[in-house]
DNA sequence: TAGGGTCTAGCGGTTACCAG
DNA sequence: CTGGTAACCGCTAGACCCTA
């Protein structure tokens, strides 16, 4: 039986000095099995939790050589990386359960849905509009049909369809449909608080600017 | 065969309409 | 009455393929 937290004192090191970048539970195991010539191989799963362990205790720990927002950026993206990693350590058991087509109720109400809660930047003349600079997409729609509503825009012999008023027409044109509302807006819309925010690495142009991003996880 | 890497569907919120 | 559909978004669980 190894006493894995012999490494310990090894995992902190090799965390304070890493690139949390480029620095995976993979490559840190790794770097431990070349520093002390041993096969981690059969305590993998172990040793990965131990070094997330160590990660969220070095969070703990003040770095001095770089600012505080860089820190809390850059603990922010390694934390996620290695919640991910636990997670895909996680699922992986899972792979030979039947598949479900559609997720459990359970599995939905546990994910707090980020398109509720984040905010996107609203640009004139929308903002102008709604009197608002940035809210959830989820509020702007509520905030148009409320509008709408109000003012009995909707076409009494097809309510999808929207008549514009004076003031929506140089938004969203002499009318619009409920489902081109949306589009309309997405186009006055922009992500998010700021330029370089965290964006999902799921999209072609992500997977370039956050190379990293999907090679960390393990 | 386990686990890493990649891809994709579904989640929530809004509404009205239509088919079963 | 209920569920599906339509538009849009970012995130993530889960599925699938590949590698060691």
């Amino acid at each position: 039986m190894v006493d894995l937290h012999t490494y310990v004192p090894m995992i902190d090191a090799i965390l304070s000095a890493s690139n949390p970048d480029e620095v995976t539970p993979k490559r840190i195991r790794k770097a431990l099995q070349e520093l002390f010539g041993i096969n981690l191989d059969t305590h993998r799963k172990e040793v990965n939790q131990l070094i997330i362990q160590r990660f969220e205790e070095s969070k703990q720990r003040p770095r001095y050589l770089i600012t505080k927002e860089e820190l809390r950026r850059k603990d922010e993206a390694l934390a996620s990386k290695l919640q991910t990693a636990a997670k895909r350590a996680k699922s992986s058991k899972s792979s030979s359960v039947k598949k479900k087509k559609k997720r459990s109720n359970n599995d939905a109400n546990s994910n707090p849905n980020a398109l509720n809660l984040r905010k996107v930047m609203i640009s004139e003349p929308l903002s102008g509009f709604l009197g608002e600079t940035s809210l959830p997409r989820t509020q702007i729609v509520k905030l148009v049909w409320d509008y709408i509503k109000d003012h009995n825009l909707q076409n009494p012999d097809d309510r999808r369809e929207i008549l514009c008023d004076d003031r929506m027409k140089p938004i969203f044109g002499e009318k619009m449909t409920m489902f081109t509302l949306n589009k309309i807006l997405s186009k006055y819309l922009s992500n998010s608080e700021e330029i370089g925010v965290k964006k999902s690495p799921s999209s072609p142009e992500d997977k370039l600017n956050f190379p990293e991003a999907s090679e960390a996880t393990e």
